[in-house]
DNA sequence: TCAAAAAAAGACAACGTTGTCATAACTATA
DNA sequence: TATAGTTATGACAACGTTGTCTTTTTTTGA
């Protein structure tokens, strides 16, 4: 009766039963599970056949208890919306797979955040945790995330530490970038509509519309910047206000692709013609901008690209805490869409 | 010294240090956390007590070793299509953190679906997974549920099995409602754009659009159903096809938002009025429904809530393996927008 | 060929919890 | 006030892995 030879339990197969089967200690089995190096070729090979054979994967829980390590990460989030926080869990996932990492997923509310993280901490015991605005912003979490000496990575954070990895967009380049090119179109009176003033990001796209302008010799004149707080309504409202003006501008810069949706819909509604009255370019460069008329002229950034990176990140910091750490800075590009034009081919109505 | 008293290691406090606080076993601890009947009172009060105070966390790790459970779900995804995943994430993660549940997500890419899934299974140990098409039609993947026992939920499944718990929107219901609206604004000749044919959901719309026009006494005509594959572009190219047709509908609704954001750009383009000259629907409910212009008029359903009933039934089963079965179905609305008006307002151009 | 050094392999405990079984402390009954 | 019948508590092992320390085997150099 050979065949009944290993198998004893209904459960999976241990690390006991591939001792067993290769006629060596457990101690050995694990020892070629870690690839640690004082094993003989010969002996390593018979364990590993002997792995293949029954099946074997190491338990997890097991490995967690002693090592009293989770091999897992942990992302929070608080506003859960859409296109954004998706992408970036997936390109989290993507990456804590390829590392054999787990992701635990955990959404906090904004009230007593730090008490919501702390217990996280507590109960998952996670290698190191990422974390999106405007929960990476907040001081009673970060002090949490100090005293229990979490790693951590941030994401577009408010005012990194020196020497501290984040991962983020250039913001300011892109906007940079995106201003010029409207202002290549020969428009010299440009609209923005920002974002949240609590949010790095939103700064740091003003901040590049504002320089791109003084580079190019044009007076700031703030009475073209209108609030906003990236979402739809915001946008449409701020468009409203636009048209309105005495001397409204030929072109509007929104800090996100969801305004810049909302400017689109007002259009529509006064029969404005985009971009023949106006040029309009947005930024994010997700769904939003493909799926409405005319296609948004945008900033294409890869949102996934910053789970990707944060996780990669948070791999090294956890496993060589000594390791040097900077900031990645992921890449973007502008992406045209049917939006924006020249501006001698605008045909204004009435004014201007 | 009494300071000291029970700062005996660095880590955190363990049913141990809780049982010696306590002056108790550290099985009587346990009772206390587990909540099992029989401790007395003014014991179960002392071990209370000492929890409170050295801010006792039970080691999850040791727990799921010990009961080889994990005390986590599974979520297995295949197309990270923005929305619509992300919004079933987030009712899956709410109803997790409710119940005192974990959710490790995971994404499998669609060749050999079977061993990504049993390789998950055996790694995680997950006591449950739920899945959302396409992989919950996978036979293969079925068939490694079955024989690993693992409890499972499937959302909109193809073909659910009797007695299988699945939550699911009733699409029928809701694309006859739709379709029924569209025939009280005074629409006869109504188009149809066709999800994938693979997919449950599109294939119960389109009957649900059949249905309507059988009883409202019109002869289904199948050259106004057109393919398409829930996305934007196959949305654009059919509505191309419409508006070229001899004799054209005059309304259309399409399987998805996403098609139907299609279809808008294509009368963009093409300087057709919609609602004026024709009316549109789509289905889902999501952002796209909302940035686009006109607004759609469209089936709202709670995408969110798929994932928040998947957990509850996956808890349900996987703590009582006895507990009746049944498939959960759930609510929707209409949400009108500005793309459908009344037939007799339609100016059409030239034809019909 | 033998001792010393180096390399390989093993025995055993520990991580923190809960299940099994045994024992102690209370009740109720006669 | 014994005595059986409960109810409450405790001792100990086990879950599967890896760290520490010890023992065995192999290699090296004379």
């Amino acid at each position: 009766m050979p065949e009944l030879s290993n198998a004893k339990r209904a459960g999976a197969a241990t690390i006991v039963d591939v001792a067993q089967s290769a006629g060596v200690s457990i101690k050995t089995v694990s020892r070629v599970i870690n690839n640690e190096v004082s094993v003989r070729q010969s002996t390593r090979a018979k364990v590993v056949e002997a792995i293949e054979q029954l099946g074997y994967k190491r338990n997890l829980f097991a490995r967690s208890l002693r090592a009293d390590k989770s091999f897992a990460f942990g992302l929070l989030y608080e506003n859960p919306q859409g296109d954004y926080s998706a992408d970036i869990l997936h390109g989290a996932l993507s990456a804590c797979q390829e590392r054999g990492y787990h992701l635990v997923v955990e959404i906090v509310s904004d009230n007593d955040l730090s008490s919501q993280v702390e217990r996280f901490l507590a109960t998952t015991k996670v290698d190191g945790v990422f974390l999106t605005p405007p929960v990476c912003d907040d001081p009673g979490v970060l002090s949490v995330l100090e005293r229990t000496a979490t790693p951590f990575v941030r994401i577009s954070p408010l005012n990194p530490a020196a020497g501290e990895p984040y991962v983020a967009i250039n913001d300011f380049e892109a906007a940079r970038e995106i201003t010029n090119y409207l202002l290549s179109l020969g428009h010299m009176r440009i609209g923005h509509i920002a974002g949240p003033a609590n949010h790095h990001s939103a700064r740091e796209r003003h901040r590049g519309y504002q320089t791109a302008l003084e580079e190019a010799g044009i007076v700031y004149d703030d009475g073209l910047v209108l609030p906003g707080n990236f979402n739809f309504d915001s946008g449409k409202k701020a468009a409203g206000t636009f048209f309105a003006l005495d001397e409204p501008p030929t072109a509007i810069f929104a800090s996100n692709d969801q305004m810049a949706a909302g400017v689109l819909a007002r259009a529509h509604e006064l029969k404005i013609q985009i971009p023949d009255e106006y040029s309009l370019v947005g930024f994010d460069g997700g769904t939003i901008s493909e799926v409405v008329w005319p296609r948004l002229t945008t900033i294409n950034q890869s949102v996934r690209g910053l789970g990707v990176d944060a996780i990669r990140l948070l791999v090294n910091i956890s496993e060589d805490p000594d390791i040097e750490r900077e900031p990645v800075f992921l890449p973007y590009e502008m992406k045209f869409g049917a939006s924006t034009s020249r501006l001698e081919h605008a045909l204004r109505a009435g004014k201007s």
